[in-house]
DNA sequence: GTCTATAAGATGATAGAC
DNA sequence: GTCTATCATCTTATAGAC
């Protein structure tokens, strides 16, 4: 495989695991087998190397999405399988979203970095509002929703598990927190929601 | 104000800024206006100085959560509240939670740090999920929720919700995710939720 | 592309004077 | 309690040889 690539593994890795401020160059360097001199010949300052990361892990998440949009045969569906993708990175050895990573530390971070973080948590807004819409239309999902709210509340509260799944080592805690997704905007032909 | 407090405060806002890496015993004493040597004295490793912020948080949140309870006259109102002790703690100049910012780097957190974040988060899912089983009871809440699924779900993206605030510098990430969670749990007596 | 060598500064932490 | 002085180490980054 391509140095280059290596280190972007690596450093993603680092990122998901400990944050873009406790881990060096240092650190992927030993592990790739190569000297700090060499990860600064591929990627000159560590806001570089950060880019190229946010970069692949948005690509990787249209892509994903993508890939629901074309085979996902209801918003239900999408909706879970959107979710699903977080579920993956966490299976990935304990990791948290990348991009949350690089969302917390604002001030330390450079901004070219946070900018595209903030592309990707909006976007993930934006699709599931559609999808709600989407869901709306078809009658599956509660009419009375904002979209937008809701696609608010999916993206922060999968954030927000993943941490707790990381604190706890507990994948109950991302799981719990999608049914719970779902189920709040499952529309109920029953009535089920209704009072006494 | 005694110096030390003046430490933790100061590097608990450091630690809701840029998290446990991204700030040094420098950086404080230059805001305290004393040596690095000093801040030694008070808390001899960062690690101590983590835990000492840790126990104070927790302190003011079981404080602020019991006042919750002394006061609030309905379950609805109950988790409000609790949902606004987040909104208030991003009102205080754009900070994270910091615990969340502790619940992220594990690998590279003290073990006794990550130990009392766990507390913490643990505690507010299990006051949430006792709020919603009172409020079942009352006929405030839906009756088919899982209150334990449904503290997590708090919880969780409260958490996300602050980092999505953060990023965006933008209050209505959270409000709007308060408003969808509370949603998600109310009765709706027309069944309101239904579909067509 | 990778290396050695090096820079200039930061980091957490300690010893001992006042 | 706070200081000066010091430590060993780590950090990001560059220059120039191979």
């Amino acid at each position: 495989m391509a140095t280059s690539a290596q280190i972007i593994d690596i450093g993603q890795e680092y990122i998901q695991k400990v944050g873009f401020h406790a881990f060096s160059y240092r650190d992927i360097a030993k592990r790739v087998g190569i000297r700090t001199a060499s990860i600064h010949y591929h990627f000159p300052t560590k806001a570089d190397l950060a880019m190229a990361i946010v970069e692949r892990v948005r690509e990787a998440t249209s892509a994903a999405i993508a890939d629901i949009d074309a085979s996902a045969r209801s918003a239900g569906e999408r909706l879970r399988r959107y979710c699903g993708l977080f579920l993956r990175t966490w299976g990935q050895g304990d990791r948290l979203c990348p991009m949350c990573m690089l969302a917390m530390g604002q001030d330390a971070i450079p901004e070219e970095v946070r900018s595209g973080v903030r592309d990707f948590w909006q976007s993930g807004e934006s699709w599931v509002a559609q999808t709600v819409r989407d869901g709306q239309a078809s009658g599956e999902f509660r009419p009375d929703l904002d979209p937008r709210t809701v696609g608010r509340t999916f993206v922060a509260a999968m954030e927000g598990a993943m941490v707790a799944a990381r604190a706890f080592t507990d994948r109950t805690r991302i799981e719990d927190v999608i049914d719970h997704l779902i189920d709040s905007v499952t529309a109920r032909r029953t009535g089920g929601a209704t009072a006494v």
